[in-house]
DNA sequence: GTGCAGATCCCCT
DNA sequence: GGGGATCTGCACG
């Protein structure tokens, strides 16, 4: 029976308290047929003006647009010349902007395709990072900002995974280094 | 297992 | 023209 898919109300919260909370939630893709499916291991929360590391640090511009934007929209950007990454737009009414990266997923159901789109065999460097699982799920930029609060060929479900979570700093940024906005299911 | 260089392109200054 | 919310392969041991 399938989960009921995360709303409006869930991502008009603050940006790390989504972030937290989407960790073992399951990311849905739909593509060509084939519905792709794995838990969500590993966020980071991404602000606004207040989030030195953010690309909606400085101004709205045509890149970083979806961040100000409605929550619950992805936001999807090209990054060192080979990879994309997959954010969701969250943020409480007293941000500008803001949005949470996936960081990891553990795949669960069409391993296979995963594999096919990746062109690579084997499960553990398959969707262990945000451009690997961009890959992995066949994600671009022609997915960026569209609504994932509805069934279609991207959004978020309930599941039932319980785990505990761990609280880090964020990865590759050399701003804004100090918060613990990285969360991470507890390995083992 | 760890560590580092190189790839490669889009957006912003 | 510079740098980036990364990945891969190769070196080393």
């Amino acid at each position: 029976m399938p989960m009921k898919i995360l709303n409006l109300s869930f991502y008009h919260r603050s940006t790390h308290q989504v972030a937290r909370d989407l960790i073992g939630s399951l990311l849905v893709r739909e593509h060509d047929g084939i519905i792709m499916a794995g838990i969500i291991s590993e966020t980071e929360a991404y602000g606004g003006a207040n989030d030195p590391a953010s690309h909606a640090y400085n101004k709205k511009t045509m890149r970083n647009a979806p961040m100000f934007g409605p929550v619950g929209h992805s936001y999807i950007y090209f990054i060192y010349g080979n990879h994309h990454c997959l954010n969701i737009v969250a943020r409480d009414a007293e941000s500008n902007a803001g949005a949470v990266l996936i960081r990891s997923i553990i795949p669960l159901q069409s391993i296979d395709y995963m594999q096919k789109l990746r062109a690579k065999n084997g499960i553990k460097n398959l969707t262990n990072g945000p451009g690997k699982l961009a890959q992995a799920l066949g994600l671009d930029r022609s997915h960026n900002n569209i609504d994932m609060c509805r069934k279609g060929s991207l959004y978020i479900t309930q599941s039932d995974f319980m785990g505990s979570i761990d609280c880090t700093r964020r990865i590759g940024i050399s701003k804004g280094q100090d918060l613990l906005w990285r969360f991470v299911l507890n390995q083992k």
